[in-house]
DNA sequence: CACGCTTATGCAACTAGTTGCATAAAGCCG
DNA sequence: CGGCTTTATGCAACTAGTTGCATAAGCGTG
C-alpha cells in the first residue's frame, strides 16, 4: 500500500494534475517506485474521495481539462503515520538472478548478449542519476530536506554502480566457462 | 511471468511436491523469487495442463498425500527458450527509500528507530547467506553449474552488504539532522 | 473549417500476488 | 479409540499492478 503514499509525497512537494504527477513520476520518484498514468489516476479518485487530497479550485474539472490537486491536512498526517510506522523490508524480485540460476540446469546459450545489455542500461541509468546529481545538488545545497534527498539519490546512484559491477563480475565468469555457453549437462535429461 | 520458470528450475534440480517446492523457496530461490504455497499450488496445476510438467506416478495422488512433479522435455524447452529470451529489468520499487523521501517532507519522527532494525534484518541475512556458501560452496567445489549458483548466491552476499553499509550510512546522516527528529517545515502547511 | 496531432483524463479487462480459510490424511499420546 | 497436532493440498476472495482502448479538449495548418 505504497503508491497512495508515493502520491502524497509528490503532491506536497508541488500540488500536481495527474499527468504532471505521471511525468514526474517517471523522472524521479518513479525511480524506486514506478506507476503508470492508470495507476495514478485512480488513485486520486480514491484519495479524494477519503478526504486525503482535493482539487485545487481555480480551474473547472472538465475533460480535457488540468485538474491539479494539493494535499490536505488529513493527508499530510497519514503520510507523516505511514512514514513513522514500522514496516518489514520485503523480499526483492529479481528476473536476472532467476535466468542465471535456471541457466546452470538448462545452459548459458543466448544469455550473455542479455547481460551485457543490461549492463549498458544500468550504467547508462547511472550516468542519468550522476546529470541529476550535479543539478540538483551542487556543493552547499545541504539543508536537512536536501541531505535526506540527496540520501534517496545516493541510494539510486550507488544500487546503479552496484549492479553495473557484478554484472562486470559475471561476464568475467561466464568467458571463464566451457565454451560453447552450453552447460555440460544441459538436455541429459 | 517468472514464477512458473522458477518452478520449473527447483523442479530440474530435484522433483518435488508442492509443500516440498513451498520449503525451498523458502530457503533458496526465493531470496530473489518469494512465493507463497497457494501460489506454487496454482501454477503446479496450470503447468501440468500445459504439459510441462508431471505428476510422478509413483506415489497415487490423493487429499493428504505428497504427490511430487518432475519437468517433462517440453517444460526443458520452454525454459531455455525463457533463460535466453531478452527481458528489459523492471524498476525496483523499495519502501524505505520512499519513506525517506517523504520524511524529507512530514519529517523524520520515529523512521530512525525502523531504519535500525532493517539494517539488523540486513545483517542478519548476510550472516545467512554467508552460512550457505561455506556449507554449499567449499573450495574446490567449482564446476560450471557451481559458478553459475555461486554467482547468484554472491549477489545475495553483495546486495545484504550494500544495504548494510548504505543503512549504516544513513543512520550517520540522522545523527547529523537537527535535533528533535522533526524536519524544521515539517506541518507548515 | 475540416483534418490530424498532442495533451489530458479515464474505464474495463486482465495478470500477478496475497490472505484467510477449508479439507483431509498421518502421527502421537493417554 | 478419541482427540490433538502436524503435514499437505487446495478454493475463494481480495489487492495491486498492467494493458488496451475510449473520450474529449486544444492547437496548428492547408
Amino acid at each position: 500500500m505504497s503508491l497512495p503514499h508515493a502520491i502524497l509525497t509528490a503532491l506536497l512537494e508541488k500540488p500536481s494534475s495527474g499527468l504532471e504527477l505521471t511525468r514526474r513520476f517517471d523522472k524521479s520518484i518513479g525511480y524506486f517506485w514506478s506507476a503508470t498514468h492508470q495507476q495514478i489516476y485512480r488513485e486520486l479518485g480514491k484519495l479524494e474521495a477519503e478526504g486525503l487530497i482535493r482539487a485545487l479550485p481555480s480551474e473547472q474539472p472538465a475533460r480535457g481539462q488540468k485538474k491539479a490537486y494539493e494535499v490536505l491536512p488529513a493527508g499530510r498526517d497519514e503520510l507523516a503515520r505511514w512514514t513513522a510506522a514500522s514496516q518489514d523490508p520485503k523480499p526483492h524480485r529479481d528476473v536476472m538472478l532467476l535466468r542465471l540460476r535456471a541457466a546452470a540446469v538448462v545452459g548459458t546459450e543466448g544469455l550473455e548478449a542479455d547481460l551485457r545489455r543490461h549492463r549498458e542500461l544500468h550504467e547508462r541509468q547511472l550516468e542519468k542519476y550522476r546529470e541529476i546529481e550535479r543539478r540538483d545538488f551542487p556543493p552547499g545545497k545541504d539543508g536537512p530536506e536536501d541531505r535526506l534527498r540527496h540520501l534517496v539519490l545516493r541510494a539510486g546512484i550507488d544500487l546503479e554502480t552496484f549492479w553495473t559491477q557484478w554484472l562486470d563480475h559475471a561476464l568475467a565468469e561466464f568467458a571463464g566457462l566451457p565454451d560453447a555457453g552450453e552447460r555440460p549437462d544441459a538436455r541429459k535429461g
